[in-house]
DNA sequence: TGTTTTTACCCAAACGTTTGCGTAAACTTC
DNA sequence: GAAGTTTACGCAAACGTTTGGGTAAAAACA
């Protein structure tokens, strides 16, 4: 439906029903027609595309009162099954509708090369972005080109120009390892990925700055998944006896390592001690249950999401990096060391 | 600065441009005249201007041969950490994006009736909608009024017009509960939703299928999440000290109801049984591993993207309603009651 | 009745892009 | 060196609006 068809439908022409619509009360025309075309309007559910009528105003995108207003979600698919970024998004989502905007999620990250999905996405009319985890560079110089207002989500620090909500993922492995350090552990491991990820350096650093021996067979570079930790775990457990605890990069991940640590007969906590990050639900649900480091997801989302939105209505920018505060959660996976230290 | 700016600066025509910027690597232009125009580009600090670009990609699908495509999934913002639906759409947007196109996904279900938010939806174009769960009347006729290619996948069989994927949650429910009775369990609770619930009916029939005693306070009304599963155990596993066996309409309230178990003092399987349906990953990490009835869940979407897409390409539609094969999978959550049946 | 004003509409030119088609020139191939 | 193929571009027509500048017909006026 287009205005062209509207007007041929009321018999007049296009300009007549730009005017009756767009000053509707200034008699642009007759009593008659404008009631005809308000009607067929109606009938019709036509509605002005945003796109050509900014165009045509070149008006910086936010008069039209009563316009539909949405934001979009980019998540990479891989995430998609991820409780973290499902949080994050149901905050994100929560706070937005409360502000009149809808949510459109796109998921295709990976194919971002192929113009054709470009141009698809690019079709959906948002008025800013939010972004759920790190972009790669192609995702990153496709979004500056395209988009006005974007606004970064998820642990990771990323060196760019965007705004960024995250935590301090940095200071919260830090907070994990120092943690395990004080109930007496010495011999940790890293469960996560390696490369760019700042809980990875994290760990160094609390490795280093506790003066705890850092022992390279006790990094296991795996992704952050159920699948990922359980594997990671089962290399590590069934190759050494004497970590006494994992640091995990996610709860997922945690998650995984927990089965395998049985697996291989660990008690948890007794022989080994297990920590996360993010407390995700399933923590609770986990035996033992699963202690971890509390990030505020939904707040995230929620966060980003008031920022967004702020930054389209006002159309102003302060360039910003939001950190929202974690806090360690105690639960049952974690105790010192036992007095007979290595597993036999 | 426009297009035609950067093209007349380069002393070429805006077409040119306009093929460099938008299929880069792709040789539109010459080595000399691409680095040119990229050049010119990154210090003009050029930028498309968005409603121009979406104004002309818009060109509603009807000529342009290898103009973006794409298709909608709807989904139930509550169902939107589920992992049973993030696997459903994982396997969706495979396949969608294996034909060329990208998936646009919209979770504001329940603000449907809100003008703004429709008309929200309505803007973002796409050539057919995956509809993801039940929809509310709301939304079916908000569906009916504004899109003919509509798929509906879940496990729900939903009396309508819609084309339907689904697998035989009733069968599924009735093999659960005999599978249970099988092992000789007579007294087997219901955890999970009543109201329109094919699996509650599927529950109901086998237990008198079966000639088992029914038993209306081991019917248990909740919320499929883990925390309802855990609510609802505990509520009946306080009061009740004969139950032998819970059927619990997903494993998210199973894993929650094994929580709840724990803590009422329940050896599983030793004193009771719990066996829940979906087959979602971390049925495989809890203690002990969960028994469920596997959904080819990633096929079911799969399966709605070949058939909608089908349907958009072919411009048929050949009304079917499909039904994917479910199958038990024995883990460890269920055995045959104990001999002192009684928990004290 | 002739002249001006008003009413009610239409025409066509933009807005900044994208893209099918066309075409000179350059390069192959025999 | 003729015939075909490829490369590297330009032309112009869209996309769905808005709006300034018309102009016939109707209304008002003298």
């Amino acid at each position: 439906m287009t205005l062209k068809d509207i007007a041929s439908l009321a018999g007049v022409s296009p300009s007549t029903v730009s005017r009756v619509i767009n000053h509707p009360g200034a008699k642009a025309a007759s009593r008659e027609v404008e009631d005809k075309i308000w009607q067929i309007v109606r009938e019709t559910g036509y509605i002005p595309d945003a796109s050509a009528r900014s165009l045509k105003l070149h008006q910086a995108s936010g008069q039209n009162l009563n316009a539909p207003k949405s934001i979009g979600c980019l998540l990479a698919r891989t995430h998609t099954s991820d409780p973290f970024f499902s949080k994050i998004a149901r905050g994100l989502e929560r706070e937005a509708l409360r502000n009149g905007y809808t949510v459109k999620y796109i998921f295709s990250y990976q194919d971002i090369q192929k113009p054709d999905i470009q141009q698809s996405i690019r079709q959906t009319k948002v008025e800013g972005v939010a972004l759920l985890g790190r972009p790669d560079s192609k995702m990153r110089s496709f979004l500056k080109a395209n988009y006005k207002k974007i606004i970064y989500a998820g642990l990771n620090n990323i060196d760019s120009e965007f705004d960024q909500i995250t935590c301090n993922a940095y200071l919260a492995s830090k907070t994990a390892v120092s943690y395990l350090a004080k109930l007496g552990h010495t011999r940790i491991a890293y469960l996560g990925e390696r490369k760019n990820e700042i809980r990875y350096r994290g760990y160094l650093d609390a490795i280093s700055q506790l003066a705890l021996p850092l022992n390279r067979n006790y990094i296991i570079d795996t992704p952050l998944s159920t699948e990922g930790g359980y594997r990671a775990a089962i290399r590590l457990l069934s190759s050494d006896n004497n970590v006494t605890a994992l640091f995990c990069a996610n709860d997922l991940t945690a998650i995984g390592a927990m089965k395998a640590a049985k697996e291989t007969g660990r008690q948890i906590p007794g022989n080994l001690s297990v920590i996360g990050i993010d407390d995700i639900e399933t923590c609770q649900y986990t035996e033992p249950m699963l202690t971890t480091i509390h990030i505020p997801t939904e707040d995230l989302g929620t966060m980003t999401a008031k920022i967004l939105i702020d930054r389209i209505e006002t159309g102003k920018r302060i360039p910003m990096k939001v950190e929202l505060p974690f806090r360690l959660i105690r639960r049952d996976s974690c105790a010192a060391p036992s007095s007979t230290p290595n597993y036999t």
